[in-house]
DNA sequence: CTGAAAGCGCTAACAC
DNA sequence: GTGTTAGCGCTTTCAG
């Protein structure tokens, strides 16, 4: 006994055309007309059906999303942003994750071709570009939020990675630190490779250039940040006492993430090691962690929030008939300054 | 040009009629036509308009789920446990949360009205209980998944608050501990009664019953966790140093969640207080960032994507005819030993 | 075993 | 301005 369009129209005495019309506010309606429909669909509390609309004008008001996986520490805050601008819009958010590998992907595969959806807003699972992309191409609305640093062949919103690892360099000579170890993260990802070109281009700009040694691959864990500094600290000239002294090996760290940075800050105090004092950290990042450790760590804000807003923003525009973007949308990053850099803060 | 069920009654040469009872398993099929009709769906790939289906059927296969915030960092646990079953049995799941307030609920309950799902999994944002109490009064079928400690009058998913909070107290007295030091959160939260009811409980049946400045009122955040043990410390006799000596005010912390605990440890440290020797700490949640701390974070275990799964699965029996359970399914809890409890883990 | 026809609840030409 | 008439793509009686 859900009411419809047409108890409504009964209700009002007009037809079903009429009502839907107001509903719409299309066509020129007489103002009495439409007050006493207004007043019905009040009365009644008439809410039209997601479904019949959808299937009639072959749009669902969904935008589909796309992630690898919810148990990552900052795709909630995207997530957050996605939403937020999607329900002010009057759109549901239909969520996939591809948590149970291909068998996931075929099932976001069916939803695709079932039309649940009018566009997708995607953080790319590990390996599905080519099937993105090639949604993509079939005319399927897609707006990726990218966290790997591809340039891909659709529209997608990114940030200044180059620029924060620049600003993590300019950082640590302003306090004087001229000895850098840089944490990176797998150097597969787009994102890693500008991290560290931002880093060692503003370094370089010192007059210091870096050294080979002073860069070790990571792969954004907890466990990789101790790792790295574990092994940094074995192959340093062991008459040399770490920290700021001369001769040590380094005098700051950039880890590429904050998980990382954390552990880099764990491993560092097992071995008597005074963070900022001896060795200044900088993270990457700024998920809830960062202000969380001990000392909180100095990090680059990537603006999560601010991207999945943005790319959802971008794909309800192109409902509304605005072209999507050529070129990706990138947001700023930001630096962030705690203790781990900043004795007292 | 989408293809349609038409389509493919076409290319077969039978009626739509046939093909959907192909699709759908119905009726006495010819077997010969049945794999006709399967190898033209399989060629022309077509799959079923969501849409339309939902509309025919009067069911959209979709399930709806209300979170407070996406940035909470628990929360993305419980959503891959429910979007691993949902997606799994070939659901949807349309994502809301509350985090605009009255107009995100007001959203929301159009879509309740618009029939966008079939029923609802929800963690409950504030104050929204009686509203939820409403639409599963009104016929929609609710799951809660409860992280307050309600009991409320739907079914729901629960954890075993007071065996986590007892399993605590008694890793603490096992480990010789004598002079605890409770952590709660707000206590206004049925879950945060609870575990402090059953760590007191645990405790007095070591024979040393607690005394009422040994709990103090926390808000479950980093800082309220340090803001505790600084006026713990504070308070006791400045002749007694802290830690385990005789004297001292406690010599172990029971945070009522993580993120508290993090922030005693950080405060722990800064008063030069070592962990676990001088201090153990057991936490609540076994967030991420548990393993992550320094030393690491012995805490209660909350199986929350577990909490996630059995309420999806609940609700898609529930689809299928079974029957709510009247009575809250309960998960168990269980102690995580790490590095604050016992040193060298 | 299979098909014709009538909806599901709404929108959109096209008349009046 | 407003109503009529077809659909949207699928399911489901009801015949045959």
């Amino acid at each position: 006994m859900p009411i419809t369009i047409a108890d409504v129209a009964a209700h009002a005495g007009v037809s079903k055309t009429t009502v839907s019309r107001v509903l719409n506010g299309k066509g020129e309606l007489n103002a009495a007309t439409a007050a006493r429909v207004r007043q019905v669909i009040e009365e009644l509390g008439y809410v039209p059906s997601a479904g019949a609309v959808g299937l009639a004008r072959g749009r669902t008001q969904i935008v589909g999303m796309l992630v690898p996986s919810m148990t990552w520490p900052w795709i909630g805050e995207v997530l957050q942003g996605v939403v937020d601008v999607v329900e002010s819009e009057g759109f549901g958010l239909l969520l996939f994750t591809c948590n149970r590998g291909e068998e996931s992907l075929r099932r976001f595969a069916q939803q695709v071709s079932a039309k649940s959806f009018d566009g997708l807003l995607v953080i790319e699972p590990e390996g599905t570009l080519d099937y993105i992309t090639e949604l993509h191409a079939a005319g399927l609305p897609v707006v990726l939020i990218d966290d790997r640093g591809h340039q891909p062949l659709f529209p997608s919103v990114a940030t200044t990675d180059r620029a924060g690892g620049a600003s993590a360099a300019r950082h640590l000579l302003e306090l004087g630190r001229r000895r850098p170890l840089v944490i990176t993260g797998p150097t597969s990802f787009g994102c890693v490779q500008e991290r560290l070109a931002g880093f060692t281009e503003a370094w370089s700009e010192s007059g210091t250039p870096m050294a080979a040694q002073q860069v070790l691959h990571g792969d954004f864990t907890y466990e990789g940040g101790r790792h790295a500094i574990r092994s940094a600290l074995d192959s340093q000239d062991p008459a040399a006492p770490p920290g700021q002294g001369p001769g040590s090996a380094f005098d700051s760290v950039f880890a590429h993430n904050d998980l990382s940075a954390a552990g880099a800050l764990a491993e560092l105090r097992a071995h008597g090691l005074r963070v900022p004092e001896d060795v200044a950290v900088v993270g990457f990042d700024d998920v809830p962690l960062a202000s969380q450790t001990d000392p909180a760590l100095t990090t680059v804000h990537q603006p999560l929030r601010g991207m999945g807003a943005a790319a959802a923003r971008l794909l309800l525009a192109h409902f509304r008939g605005d072209p999507l973007p050529g070129t990706p949308t990138v947001l700023p990053t930001s630096l962030i300054v705690r203790g781990s850099t900043h004795p007292g803060r």
